[in-house]
DNA sequence: CTTATTAATCGTAATATTGCAATGTATTAA
DNA sequence: TTAATACATTGCAATATTACGATTAATAAG
């Protein structure tokens, strides 16, 4: 249905799945890429940047807003976003979580394992 | 329109994107983290670990294992999936590329920075 | 006040995702 | 062969996402 059962998971589950969900777009991942280059950014800049209008732009800015990976000061008629550390540590860290998990080869699994 | 413009980005945004977009789901981290921790499975068994239906499950399986991530083998009439630990190490190195850079604080972006 | 400039929001079209019942396929058991 | 088991695939309905033109809101410049 495009709905997803997210109270079927654990709160865990759905916060990794919401910040991959943010990252799951070229367009936000360049944002972030361009964030952490120049370490401060306006959106007309990333207009001309990524080649996306105005109005999508915005939309993707959002994204990364509301997840809280980025924030933004208004700066008389434009704005600046930057990357928000402390979120970033924090996704980094849920990130790492599943990725140090790392599994042993288990031999049940066939030969191609 | 829904439609992802991939070629204005590069591979590496289009890569760390899709394998983002194979995260974004509760189901399918739940079943890594089920494959991670018993170091092997069956689909039948995610049916009653999930609680979502057969056909539901073996979707998300195959998107898991279309990107690589995972690996499953016929074992008889059933089938095991486990991790691909190559690939794992491959996603997991994609993911600390991006969170290593990490920025430094900007004066220019305001007192919320 | 009027006009640019910058970015957010609205409305809409195209496409993608999620979930499941039903069905198909392959293997095993009897 | 027949029946049962375990998944995969298909087809569909509900919802979500992506993109953009048009509009709006807010500030700055003249």
């Amino acid at each position: 249905m495009g709905v997803t059962k997210s109270d079927l998971f654990s709160a865990t589950q759905n916060e990794l799945a919401a910040v991959a969900k943010v990252l799951a777009h070229p367009a936000r991942v360049a944002i972030l890429q361009y964030l952490l280059k120049s370490n401060t950014c306006i959106n007309g800049h990333l207009v001309d940047e990524l080649g996306l209008a105005q109005a999508t732009i915005s939309q993707h800015l959002k994204e990364l807003k509301n997840s809280g990976i980025i924030q933004g000061t208004i700066e008389g008629v434009s704005v600046s976003y930057c990357i928000n550390p402390v979120r970033w540590e924090e996704i980094k860290g849920i990130f790492n979580t599943l990725f140090e998990s790392y599994p042993t080869p288990n031999p049940n699994c066939g030969p191609i394992c």
